[in-house]
DNA sequence: TAGTATTTTTAGACTAGTCTGTCTAAAAAT
DNA sequence: ATTTTTAGACAGACTAGTCTAAAAATACTA
């Protein structure tokens, strides 16, 4: 593994259980077995490996999901199932919350370079929400439930957000 | 006003525009006109200036809220009021969100102590919300589409979370 | 009301550490 | 021959928190 892979892994770990300004460039390097040239030969900034990071995000995330539904489409409506991938995440990643809304609440509300590929992940979320559903009267409904499920779960540490909105959807779509 | 309050002031305002962690107690002595001792003297640590700011905005928030809905009873029903002091407070605030999501964002997941103040205020808004409804077969519903838009009107830097929320509650409450 | 004791606030030096980012110069890989 | 990686020193600025010693404010008491 090359050293800016071995960056990015190790970055987007550490961003996404400590938090992006927690996490130093310093911390980065040891932990991933590089020198701090390598790091700003590779990245200018730490805020471009931030971005690197939402983007790979954003596509390992997409990517889990879409397989998930995918997978087991024939036990349940594919809406709802993305719903338990919720679930999943959570003990896979132990309730740490959307890393999009997480650094959204991190950097100053003025980066607007960082807020971009914050709302265009979002975008993409509800966009294909929308294509799940198919019924544009309850998809916003649905994106916004969706989105409180993984707020109010990482908040209180339990997975009742995520079942009740499952139920109201579940009454939502039929 | 005495330097306790000029702190707490100070350190309030910062907090929420700028973030917890991006504020430093230097800035915040400075502000405050006050000296960095009086800052040792009347609180322990940046940390529990953190939590007086959450009880503070607790209260200011909870009572901005009553007041708000107190005023304009006769206008509308006080849930769907309660999203059009959202809207108010946005434009008020600038869609910085909510404090103690945002803060919630900001500090390592094994903080206890700040995490308990933030579920708090999340548990006396979700049974106010209830106590608006008198109906325990939506509150919660309600409750989720609330705190979607919050968030969503902060990551989309727009009222619209806020107006689709508030049009679902009043189809949902007849 | 005057004098004393206690609490509070002041300015600022200081510690020991953190941070992002730059730079050099050599070694390794391509 | 060029690109990439290495180790590590270094800069300049920041961090939370401690400490000193004097001044100001407040409270208590005779």
């Amino acid at each position: 593994m090359k050293p800016r892979s071995r960056i990015l892994k190790t970055a987007s770990h550490l961003f996404h259980i400590q938090g992006y300004n927690s996490t130093g460039i310093n911390q980065i390097i040891e932990e991933a077995s590089v020198a701090k040239g390598s790091f700003y030969y590779n990245f200018k900034s730490k805020e471009e490996v931030c971005i690197a990071f939402l983007n790979a995000r954003h596509a390992y995330w997409f990517e889990s999901l879409k397989n998930y539904i995918e997978l087991k489409k024939n036990e349940e409506q594919p809406i709802l199932l993305a719903f338990d991938f919720l679930i999943e995440m959570n003990v896979k990643e132990n309730f740490r919350g959307c890393s999009f809304l997480n650094i959204l609440s991190e950097i100053p509300s003025d980066n607007s370079k960082i807020l971009k590929v914050i709302q265009n992940h979002k975008k993409d979320l509800r966009q294909y929400i929308a294509s799940l559903v198919n019924n544009n009267k309850v998809s916003d409904h649905i994106y916004l439930l969706f989105e409180s499920s993984i707020i109010e779960s990482q908040l209180y540490r339990g997975q009742w957000p995520i079942k009740k909105s499952k139920k109201i959807v579940k009454h939502l779509i039929q």
